[in-house]
DNA sequence: GTTTAATTTGTATGCGCTTACATTTATTAA
DNA sequence: TTAATAAATGTAAGCGCATACAAATTAAAC
């Protein structure tokens, strides 16, 4: 009896494993919910792909199935069988700064909306970690790609053009780019802002810019401000344009830099509001009366930017737009529609508290 | 002869239709590199996922003939074969708030270098979002997720175990915890502010809080907050908490109201640093001293925070750290090994220069 | 030099799905 | 009604890879 007590244990135990590994380890597949709808996989594929090619009982009896079983199409067998992931990749230099994370963040929903997935990297402003990146999403079999910038080792093009996957090049535009890219004109748009400061009276100048050598936004924009003063007669020395990080710290001791000059100069061009953020509070923490003493002129409009005091004179750039509309590119040319390549969008200067004429007294 | 020749066109014709297929459409498959190096499927498989397990000669010849055909594995077919994608979701509120943007990227990094992709979702404070984002990673066949914060939708949880898939909760944490988290006590973390300003002598207090009904940080470190504060035997009227999205716009109207009653607060508790920014630079913006009339004080120490004028008293959490140690949680997981399951980080209160001792003329 | 064991390689199956094509059923025209 | 056409459904063949198992090779033991 003892005995004979004991097995039934033992058997119970086994059937209770047993259910607990049936829930636990095999999901359903097309074929389950196939056989238990009392049609074939193929109508089940249909159901879930092309609805509308099913006639509604049995549409609905198969959605009742899938319901039922808590059926999931797994994502491998899918992407074998159709050669399509329905995911998207981007590499993008850095999620700390706030302009990227905003872009991504309406890219991501934009691509959400379309039935993809957004597969993200970063390259740290490194060309090389950006190749093994694409590399890694194209390993990943991503449909799309989208990238930050114009310049990119051209390894990244033909491996992408090679097994024909879309890609999009954003934050940057050219009329005459031989790529699709959305975004603006970095070296046109960095012109307007020595244009307002010089405008305004100014002849002492200083940049602070991004490091330009890993960077073609930074650079553009650097160029940008060095052309358009030049175009007015002005030559920056060597001790008067600072490349940084774009920390907010960096910000703050490159303008301590510039303001300890023997002829420190009365307006700051920042090639990024972060930058420009860390000039003003390094001005503030100092006792700098801005624009009183100093003009400080950022690129970006940062939430932050409208609310430092004094506000903060900058450019706008639609960020939110400009990950809208490089998803959209890509989801249109995998749905077969050829979208413009090139897109331009519109920046604006926004005039605020932090430039005004130069005070003579100084 | 004729005939013959033009058989020979034919053929020629045919050939460079050929080649031209081959080098624009067909990618390399297993079996072109396993016959290019004169070896098996198997032997392929074997070198790209445990090299170690083919002799030398013949895993050169293979890497080489993988190099000559740029071949790339199909990511489908391995998910499909391998029951594994290589891919780890993860679902947030939003970029919009640095501190996610950053412990994330710090999450990607770490994924990354273990050969995972990172599979990136926002859920915008919803809690039903939440669930549908959680269902698309599921179906996208991730290997793993982590979501923010405690509380979710149980439905997620059960998906989750059904299919066996790990996940970790961060932002948070509780010791005993049912599910796995990397994290912090927000309650009790934020109960060091009040405590902070009591000891300071301030009486009449405020709170800016994020919106607690959809988030549990926001409401653990509100209920932090208060508790602390009624263990002082202060007790918060309606109109001194206030319930808004984490904007800096925001925080600013917040502060304006807090500061209009007809008895303001001497010290006002943000429950993150982008509220406590605002209400700064409401101050700064309305003429207010700080701390001289009004102590502030945040919750997050964003890079922002130290570098505003008066520098911001606020509570360090190490988000990096996060990022890096959910990340590591999880490929464990993946890896067989059991980590373990509820880690607690420490953060700290940086006592910097927006809180003082209140102004009894005031 | 043989036998045995350990290591390396090949064979062949199936992962779960999509889709071309064949077959059946419904719809329309005559 | 029947024939011709259109729409819906089923059948079955891969998609490209990993891996259990079998076979062959090499190393070790005797």
């Amino acid at each position: 009896m003892r005995i004979h007590f004991y097995t039934c244990m033992i058997t119970y135990d086994l059937k209770t494993a047993a259910n607990i590994l049936n829930l636990a380890n095999k999901p359903a597949t097309q074929g389950d919910v196939a056989k238990a709808a009392g049609v074939s996989t193929a109508t089940v594929s249909r159901v879930i792909n092309q609805p509308n090619s099913v006639r509604e009982g049995i549409r609905l009896q198969v959605q009742m199935a899938i319901t039922e079983l808590d059926y999931v199409a797994d994502a491998g067998a899918r992407a074998l069988a159709s050669k399509r992931s329905r995911c998207i990749g981007a590499v993008i230099p850095t999620l700390a700064n706030a302009i990227f994370a905003d872009g991504i963040e309406a890219f991501e929903s934009c691509l959400n909306q379309a039935g993809f997935s957004l597969m993200l990297t970063t390259s740290g402003y490194d060309s090389q970690h950006e190749l093994t990146q694409v590399k890694t999403l194209i390993e990943r079999g991503v449909d799309a790609v989208m990238l930050v910038g114009l310049n990119h080792d051209p390894l990244i093009y033909k491996l992408l053009q090679q097994r024909n996957i879309p890609y999009v090049l954003t934050w940057a535009y050219q009329r005459d780019c031989l790529h699709p890219c959305v975004g603006f004109n970095n070296y046109e748009a960095a012109k307007l802002l020595p244009l307002h400061l010089t405008s305004l009276g100014h002849q002492r100048f200083a940049i602070i810019s991004g490091i330009s050598e890993a960077n073609d936004r930074a650079l553009d924009r650097l160029n940008g401000m060095k052309d358009a003063l030049l175009a007015q007669g002005i030559r920056l020395s060597k001790d008067t344009i600072i490349e940084c990080t774009y920390k907010i710290e960096a910000g703050r001791e490159a303008c301590r830099d510039l303001l300890n000059l023997p002829s420190p100069p009365t307006a700051i061009l920042c090639s990024n509001d972060v930058l420009a953020a860390g000039a003003l509070l390094e001005c503030q923490a100092g006792g700098i009366k801005v624009p009183d003493q100093v003009s400080i002129a950022g690129f970006d409009d940062l939430a932050l930017s409208a609310n430092l005091t004094p506000s903060l004179t900058t450019m706008h750039i639609p960020f939110k737009l400009m990950g809208q509309l490089s998803a959209q590119y890509l989801i249109d040319r995998l749905a077969g529609i050829s979208p413009q390549a090139q897109q331009q969008l519109q920046v604006e200067l926004r005039l605020r508290h932090s430039t005004a004429a130069p005070n003579n007294q100084h």
